[in-house]
DNA sequence: CTTGGCAGTCGATAGCATCGACTGCCAAGC
DNA sequence: GCTTGGCAGTCGATGCTATCGACTGCCAAG
């Protein structure tokens, strides 16, 4: 463990360098609150959290900066989660109270609102059915051979997939497969665990099969909303860089397992390499999951550069977490 | 009108400028197949090219670079639309195979699709519902003060809005209040043309009323998938510039209306500031709309720099928005 | 009207000196 | 023994200058 006097430079520098950008010299750090030594002291002392892996110095002749480690550091004993400041809490409050419409519009907005709060990326990912139950099934045809079916679920989100057959299918036996699923799926919870009971009726049965293969594929489960991209031009100088965050963030799958990975793994905060994906090596991913009658069913996260603001991102990413459960749950 | 040779000239500064992103010099010019003069006619050619607006120069004693106007002359006369080739036309052609699942995600990709192709930018609206009319209402309870409003319209498209009301209404009334939507929508097209016929029962109105504010409401309509936007940064050098585009794009409103415009005007190609949204001047932007049962219903489109491959994305672009259309009509 | 030649322009590149912000080390001091 | 001021040394950043190279416009000859 590092001794309060180490602890107190490491704070400076971390803090320095998330504000300015620029590398860390001895000099800065003596004059910074809390640190009462002179700048050889620092020197010296700055070399052993080098050695011990806290500090880097991106060539010789230059000041120190925070490694991954150096701001896990930061993170787990430096910073306590503070409060949004007024403005900003504000504005959390009176977009929850004045969001309306379908819940995806809800979750691409509330990415924005995380973005804006924070100005960094945002990350929100759409609740996770596992609790919410199926409240109402129905088949709507919208030719003899193509229907929809549309899956209503007790926490408001709205499934919908697409089916087509190929010999036409009397309405009868269409109305008559709604209600069959209706009668098997309500109640349960998606994806389906195994096929409804056989109707005895082939057409019935075929349709059936068909609606519960399109609801065990890929689940709208798996979305998420990603706003805020723009502020990764800001983060960063290389274009390079960018553009490969860029592309990863345009991967759903990718972002959707790594923010699951984070929560697995009973953290808040995931630090550059940390997260395993490599081109967001040089991003921090704060992230929290919401719930929903106390189960956890979603996640928002801000993605930043390493040298973020985590306090803020905390802090944005509690209180909105909390507003967006609360916001789902009462109903 | 132009004469044969600076048509012959203004083609190949445009050729070379879209491939090599360098000012084009009269040397090269003369190297061109199709332009058999000298350099020193060509530099003459060029400059009553530059006086005329088609072309224009970064600095003195450096080449030309095609104008706005430039680009417009080249699209709308020395090119015809291509076609794609093979891998890429066999890549369009199994996507629509294959794609499945809610329409959502079936738009989404299809801009991911496009921007594959064209390796810019890629936009696509979702279907207008004008012509759709509503196959299905149906009106789900979550809770004794919520419920969820599903319509299906005959296109597949799913709409849904979230209900809230203060005072418990009972099952019944909220039931009846389902059906009597579904008597005065079914046919019907959103969004709603006036208020459905009142029934006589006090909650049951009230519902009613509150469907109808929703529906109302921000449309689904104006849904927007802008894909591939990582390849803005291989686009442009400033990131200041990037910055600015993505921030543009993140805009929903500005995506739709922006493509609206370009399709109201009667064009398929807006070149630079032609489009008039000032942060995308240095973009172009390829739009073609795509037809469900013979009415122009959604847009898809691709943005790139203005020195993008016209011909390219076009083709792109005219495949996709066929296809696509093709896919939606046949239900 | 076209063309080769030529002087002139101007950004890009490279070499070089300077500057400034650091560090590590050391010897003196509390 | 820890701390400190001083000092030599490192190295990127900055700015200057010379050079280079790719152009252009102009002109006179064909």
């Amino acid at each position: 463990m590092l001794d309060d006097r180490k602890t107190a430079i490491l704070r400076a520098v971390v803090r320095e360098y998330i504000e300015t950008a620029q590398p860390v010299g001895s000099g800065h750090v003596a004059r910074a609150p809390g640190v009462n030594v002179s700048s050889a002291t620092i020197r010296n002392e700055m070399a052993v959290l080098e050695q011990e892996g806290y500090l880097a110095q991106p060539h010789t002749s230059a000041g120190r900066v925070p490694t991954d480690k150096g701001y896990r550091f930061y993170v787990d004993h430096l910073t306590e989660r503070g409060r949004l400041d007024d403005s900003r809490a504000t504005e959390v409050r009176q977009f929850f109270a004045s969001t309306h419409g379908a819940i995806e519009q809800m979750l691409r907005d509330t990415s924005r609102l995380l973005s804006d709060l924070t100005s960094y990326a945002a990350i929100v990912t759409s609740p996770h059915a596992t609790r919410a139950t199926v409240r109402s099934v129905q088949l709507v045809p919208l030719s003899s051979r193509q229907a929809v079916v549309v899956v209503v679920q007790s926490n408001g989100a709205v499934e919908n997939r697409q089916l087509e057959w190929d010999d036409d299918a009397s309405d009868v036996a269409v109305s008559a497969a709604g209600t069959h699923l209706a009668a098997g799926l309500v109640g349960t919870s998606l994806p389906p665990e195994g096929m409804v009971a056989p109707s005895g009726d082939d057409t019935v049965d075929r349709l059936c099969a068909q609606v519960h293969r399109r609801l065990s594929g890929s689940s709208g489960d798996d979305d998420v909303y990603v706003g805020g991209v723009a502020t990764m031009t800001r983060a960063f100088e290389a274009v390079e860089v960018v553009r490969s965050i860029l592309h990863t963030l345009e991967q759903q799958y990718i972002v959707v397992s790594l923010v699951r990975d984070i929560l697995d793994r009973g953290l808040s905060v995931a630090i550059g390499a940390e997260h395993g994906v490599e081109p967001l090596a040089a991003c921090s991913l704060v992230v929290a999951p919401y719930f929903v009658e106390g189960e956890p069913v979603g996640t928002v996260g801000v993605l930043g550069p390493t040298r973020m603001d985590y306090p803020r991102a905390l802090a944005a990413v509690d209180v909105v977490s909390e507003r967006l459960g609360r916001r789902l749950s009462d109903r």
